[in-house]
RNA sequence: GGGCGUUUAGCUCAGCUGGUUCAGAGCAUCUGCCUUACAAGCAGAGGGUCGGCGGUUCGAAUCCGUCAACGCCCACCA
């Protein structure tokens, strides 16, 4: 086979892709293995792959792949989630393009628009995530919309709704003007804003004196809502207030002052407006003190008729008029800048508007019951555990949950209102028109008398059953697919939804299953440039995800991506990482080509070889435990790492070397067939992380049957042994002499080629090892003296002091520098020994084996010095 | 306002229950090499009072207290 000397990834990533796809390595039925199951957090079906889907659906693979390889029947759950306001959203947007309004069409016809975007759209961030190497169970791919979910998420409902926890009622909510939505308290994002204070004259009702009161407000636009004026009954500063009435600015109607002690005295002038309408606590207020509540915004964030006032405008202009106005009406004490938190809708960005209205809600006291334990107790474990913190504190003030949305797109509501008031939950039209007869008692009901709600369900009303309706658990609980897969192994997603979706999660899992709904879950971080901001398409700063693929290969950007993403970390992304990610695929593809060059030869094996494959064994086995111990902790960086450095340093740079034969010559079978062997391994302890370059090599390893992958083939090392470890104790010696004489050559300016002598002075520890030390360092001989030479280049190794003869090379004067240098050092290093030494309380408090160590360390120190100053003396000559 | 977390080499991060794996890794930097697998490379080298201060201890990057900076989450102060 010929080889191009650098790695080309277009050449072999579609190719191996398809062969995956054709052999169906990738999907999984239940069997006798043990299951390991994950399930994708279903990106928006519209979306687009950003690097934050490269970063989680790359751990994901990996999780995925050594699984497989580790002998589990594993099963990766792809899909895509509705996201109705998102999607809605764009789809209004298109609409608007053409020029057609949603208020124009009925639901049907929008609903026909949206499916078509969504056929049209859908999948491409699937098909995307193919690039990328994912091996996903593709005939699995579920839709949060598809008819098997809507199903499970309507049977929720009702089920929930016959349990007493789903319940309809008027509600201050979070009311989003554009989307023209309410919002789940999640759904909030509240952002500090730099805004004015307003402070506003209410005029004492029949004061003679002409007194008012002062109101401070950051929302003048909401005083056509006023209904009351509240006051701390502890303030003295406003008894004068008490039982009055003020008249409400510009608007001239006449509010009571009311005493609460929610009002913080210190806060402005301690007199506060009372908008019911427009206020979560001005609301609690008006319900305590049974206040009228006016609702002077209309859906869109414009004033309505009730405002009387600035009708149709902007809540937004009618501040900056109303000041003007105010002002101008001498109403407007002052204005002070202030800065405050602005609750923004997640989605639309805009500020929302806290608004009564008909919601549904799910109570969540008992779900969130159910939820909390497992965690707490690591029956769930969260990777990094700080998570489990912020997920109690979310659990124990857990609000009911509001799940119905003013939208079209998502599944809508299966209740139905009858004729004379009140309405039915029913899973279909059909049972809820059986359900109306039964109610009402009046047989002769058709269909057509039967309304459906308007309103469709939160998104993550289907997303938090994703573990269980992906395999039909709802709709038939406790069938196969369910025992064998549930619960599902590892969930990988990022932190910011731990309470949209993770815990929601684990109630259903409870709830619906009696059980968990994963065991582990790891969260990743965010993906920020290299500045550390977070990646947006307005700073331009996100690279396409497909044209690093294109640069770098699939496995340069997986590799890139995960050299620097320890879990819970946020991750600075870089170009550079891939290149790394790059630059290893080359070195890996290089190391091949390298072997699969050696022509083999029935000659002996060389000592040094025979050594060689001994250690690089003993390495592989170790690293082999070490990674398993990381991926048990899902320190995933670290395994890659772990898995480049064996590679990179001790394959390549020392293992390859000490076998390496004499250019043109052959190789002998036996060292032969060992490295092809450690090649093997080698190529699936990375295949998790670069699945393309190990399936090409590990085709061209050996011969292979049509069919077999690397995927799927099995991977277990013993461990290592005591003797593994000494043996690579040894070799890290050996490796320390080779630097030693290649640092002497450096400095020197000693070629490479040209062989040198060593001396080791006084006993040789490594001595058994002396065919590699020669071979790695290029020395004709290695030769122990009782004392090194004159004109000798020396360095020490553990206690031994070696030294390389360089005849009229030597530098003396250097020589005598660095050997100074090296005594000045060693003999600071002793003294800071002798004072722990001489410290009695050291002596008698720590334990025995810490006294002895620094005997030890004084003993070697004492010795390493005497031999420099006889070094220096002679030298010095 | 509450809670959590972070701070170790120029950058990104490891350092578990205090003591030879304690000051580490990768990248970057510097020096020398186009040495027949790889210049996307090879061989070397330099670089840190472990955020500050105080304490516990024979001994602290590691434990405790405190301060500082940064980050995240939660919360109805108009």
């Amino acid at each position: 086979m010929e080889l191009a000397s650098k790695y080309n990834p277009a050449d072999v990533e579609g190719k191996w892709y398809q062969y995956w796809l054709d052999n169906k390595l990738f999907s999984s039925k239940p069997d006798g293995r043990e299951p390991y199951t994950v399930v994708i957090p279903p990106p928006n079906v519209t979306g687009v792959l950003h690097m934050g889907h490269v970063l989680n659906e790359t751990i994901q693979d990996i999780l995925v792949r050594r699984a497989r390889m580790d002998g589990k029947n594993a099963c990766w759950v792809p899909g895509t989630d509705h996201a109705s306001i998102a999607t809605e959203a764009k789809v209004v947007n298109r609409l608007a393009e053409k020029g057609i309004k949603k208020s124009d069409l009925t639901r049907e016809e929008f609903l026909k628009h949206a499916w078509e975007w969504t056929d049209e759209h859908g999948g491409i961030i699937l098909k995307q995530l193919r690039k990328l190497g994912a091996s996903c169970d593709w005939d699995r791919t579920a839709f949060t919309m598809d008819e098997k979910r809507s199903e499970s998420v309507i049977k929720v409902f009702c089920d929930l709704y016959n349990k007493g926890l789903i319940y309809r009622g008027v509600r201050m909510v979070n009311w989003d003007p554009k989307a023209l939505t309410a919002l789940s308290d999640e759904e909030v994002i509240y952002k500090e804003e730099h805004s004015k204070l307003y402070y506003l004259r209410y005029m004492v009702e029949g004061d003679a004196e002409g007194r008012y009161a002062i109101v401070a407000t950051t929302r003048p636009e909401t005083i056509m809502g006023d209904t009351a004026m509240c006051i701390n009954p502890n303030d003295p500063k406003n008894t004068w207030l008490k039982g009055k009435r003020v008249i409400v600015p510009l608007v001239g109607r006449s509010i009571p002052v009311i005493e609460d002690d929610y009002v913080d005295i210190e806060f402005g002038t301690g007199c506060l407006k009372v908008t019911p309408a427009h206020d979560v606590n001005d609301y609690m207020l008006g319900e305590k003190y049974n206040l009228p509540s006016i609702d002077i915004f209309n859906d869109n964030g414009t004033l309505s008729e009730a405002a009387g006032m600035y009708v149709g405008m902007d809540r937004f202009d009618v501040r900056k008029q109303i000041c003007k106005d105010l002002d101008a009406a001498g109403l407007l004490e002052k204005v002070e800048d202030y800065t405050n938190k602005v609750g923004c809708s997640e989605r639309t960005n805009v500020p929302i508007e806290p608004k009564l209205s008909m919601q549904w809600f799910l109570k969540m006291e008992h779900l969130a019951k159910i939820a909390l334990e497992p965690v707490m107790k690591d029956d769930i474990k969260f990777y990094p555990a700080k998570y489990k913190n912020t997920y109690r504190h979310w659990m124990e003030n857990i609000k009911d949950w509001c799940i119905s949305r003013q939208l079209w797109w998502g599944h809508r509501i299966p209740a139905y209102y009858l004729p004379e008031g009140g309405f039915v939950v029913a899973e279909t039209a059909d049972k809820a028109l059986e359900l109306a007869k039964e109610k009402t008692g009046n047989a002769n009901l058709t269909l057509a008398d039967l309304r459906q709600d308007e309103d469709a369900l939160d998104t993550w009303f289907s997303s938090w059953l994703w573990p269980i309706s992906l395999f039909d658990g709802i709709n038939n609980p406790g069938n196969e697919e369910m025992k064998y897969y549930y619960p599902t192994a590892d969930l990988v997603t990022g932190p910011d939804i731990i309470f949209f979706w993770v815990a929601r999660m684990i109630m259903a899992g409870y709830e619906y299953e009696g059980q968990m709904p994963f065991k582990n879950v790891y969260f990743t971080g965010i993906v920020r440039d290299k500045l550390g901001r977070k990646m947006s398409k307005s700073l331009g700063n996100s690279p396409d995800p497909l044209d690093l693929i294109e640069r770098f290969g699939a496995d340069g950007v997986r590799m890139g991506m995960m050299l620097s993403a320890p879990a819970g970390n946020d991750i600075l992304f870089d170009d550079a990482l891939c290149e790394q990610g790059r630059n290893f695929n080359n070195k890996i593809w290089n190391a091949f080509r390298l072997v699969k060059g050696w022509q083999t030869a029935d000659i002996e094996q060389p000592e040094s070889a025979a050594i060689a494959t001994r250690w690089f064994e003993a390495m592989l086995k170790t690293t082999a435990a070490e990674v398993t111990d990381l991926f048990g902790k899902y320190r995933l960086s670290e395994a890659l790492m772990a898995v480049y450095k064996l590679f990179w340093d001790e394959f390549s740079s020392w293992y390859l070397e000490m076998i390496k034969p004499a250019y043109g010559q052959p190789i002998d079978q036996k060292t032969y067939d060992d490295t092809l062997r450690f090649f093997d391994v080698l190529l699936k302890l990375l295949h998790p992380f670069m699945p393309f370059i190990t399936e090409e090599l590990w085709q061209h390893i050996y011969d292979r049957l049509p069919g077999e992958s690397i995927m799927i083939s099995p991977l277990h090392m013993a461990a290592p042994t005591e003797e593994d470890t000494a043996l690579i104790s040894h070799i890290e010696n050996v490796k320390n002499i080779v630097s030693g004489v290649r640092t002497v050559r450096n400095q020197k300016n000693i070629a490479p080629k040209e062989a040198l002598t060593l001396e080791v002075v006084g006993q040789n520890p490594e001595a058994d090892y002396d065919s590699v030390t020669k071979k790695m360092a290029n020395l004709s001989a290695i030769d122990t003296v009782a004392q090194k030479g004159e004109g000798t280049a020396a360095f020490m190794v553990g206690t031994t002091e070696y030294a390389v003869p360089l005849g009229n090379l030597i530098d003396v004067d250097a020589e005598i520098a660095k050997q100074e240098a090296e005594l000045k050092h060693l003999e600071g290093f002793l003294i800071g020994v002798q004072k722990k030494l001489s410290n009695e309380r050291f002596v008698a408090n720590a334990p025995a084996a810490v006294v002895e160590m620094e005997r030890k360390k004084q003993a070697d120190a004492e010795s390493k010095i005497a031999a420099l100053k006889e070094s220096l003396a002679k030298l010095k000559k």
